[in-house]
DNA sequence: ACCTGAACACCGTTCAAGT
DNA sequence: ACCTGAACACCGTTCAAGT
């Protein structure tokens, strides 16, 4: 039946018209949104070079007069998401440096595991630099001294991707179980493991076992993007020196 | 000739036998030993069931006796990495929070990509045990709030990973180019790009492109770590206080 | 220029069969 | 219990050939 391949009989012309005229041709840009469904449905993982062109009726042949490679692809997914990233607001640096942290936190978390594609491809469209100059003027204008102010964004650049990445995966390994049957399984299974390990060779580790295993990963994030928001806040110059 | 692959040739059994000699049989151990060797010249995606198998003269199937799957060799990989780690060593909680930061990044970036397995796997051998003991000792004995110094242990640690991880991805970027260039290069395109796309629209980013992009990853992840240092220490209370 | 079928050189995992 | 060949259902990328 390989002739069925080559000449399509009239009813498979139909439906494949039909296919056509409700997703367009072949385009950058429907590569990216197709790719991009895989990645908000299953994930970075489930996207391929041939489920991507199945969803186009070809094969994966086909799409290399788009993209170089699958890693091209990729990154112009990522573009696609951070393209929709809000934009931070707020009076005062540390109020828009928060505000930044938590959107791009929002914006990756949306998109399940993008946040790993960070790691490897640097966004570099307008809506990066918009965001980029937004913050750096505010901690520089707000006191940061210049290198503190643009090493630091990459600090937080690099947490939030982090963060994101490693929330999605840690989501992934508990499916079955909501949050609070969560908490307590991960509390169980580390006090467990350190008093099978040794009763009282780890005196902190258990002592603190509740803490160490406490809070949402929502209110765990805010305390790192604070943490690093104070550091920054420690080498502002105090105002009444200029 | 599929006969010789049931029966072997004297010769080719003797070869096979030298090799069982050279190479010990099939263990949890030996299998770990060599997915890592192909980690450290090649990286954690060149590993493969198929490949690490093959240093053992047999098919991917046989590894199924001691790793349930190939997630669960990376995870013993993993670990195995995590034990060599170095003991953080300082007088005050700030000197043994820097010190482990520098020793969990070096333990990693010896190993080329493996950080990424940090971020879907949590190590749990009794070397964390043992670390993580050290610094929650160090940090509390030193002032820290419990719990500041419990999240910041997390924090600390997805921060190291994402740098170590980033560090090695960016420098597979520009393996023609040393360092020097590469920091010219960096600064080339991001100038370039931005001038681009709007000469005045990004005053802060064109003004500050020189400190944006200074400094060498290693300078940079030492400011990022005394950064979270930084915030930590700012949540210690005074002490003439207590 | 854009598109494609077929092929190449790989994957992880399963399973029946062997020892 | 440990080991294995073969098979299943996939991969990314290339290339000659078509329009």
């Amino acid at each position: 039946v390989p002739e069925r391949q080559r000449r399509l009989s009239p009813d498979a012309a139909r439906a494949r018209a039909a296919r056509s005229r409700r997703r367009p041709r072949l385009s950058h840009d429907a590569i990216v949104t197709v790719a991009l469904r895989i990645v908000d449905t299953e994930g970075v993982d489930e996207v391929s070079m041939r489920r991507v062109a199945a969803e186009f009726d070809t094969g994966p042949a086909s799409l290399y007069a788009y993209f170089a490679n699958k890693d091209e692809l990729l990154r112009a997914v990522l573009d696609r998401v951070i393209e929709s990233m809000a934009a931070p607001a707020g009076d005062d640096w540390c109020a828009v440096v928060r505000s930044y942290a938590h959107a791009v936190h929002e914006t990756l978390a949306a998109h399940r595991d993008i946040a790993k594609l960070t790691f490897a491809h640097i966004p570099s469209n307008d809506r990066v630099f918009e965001v980029s100059e937004r913050i750096l003027a505010a901690m520089i204008g707000g006191g940061v001294p210049p290198r503190v102010a643009a090493w630091s964004v990459d600090v937080l650049a690099l947490y939030i991707a982090a963060d994101a990445y490693e929330g999605y995966l840690a989501s992934q390994r508990f499916t079955a179980a909501d949050g609070a049957e969560i908490g307590e399984q991960i509390v169980a299974d580390i006090v467990g493991k350190l008093r099978a390990a040794s009763p009282d060779a780890f005196p902190f580790l258990v002592k603190y076992a509740d803490v160490l295993t406490s809070g949402t990963p929502d209110e765990r994030f805010a305390f790192g993007i604070d943490l690093l928001i104070a550091g920054v806040a420690a080498q502002v110059p105090p105002r009444r020196q200029s």
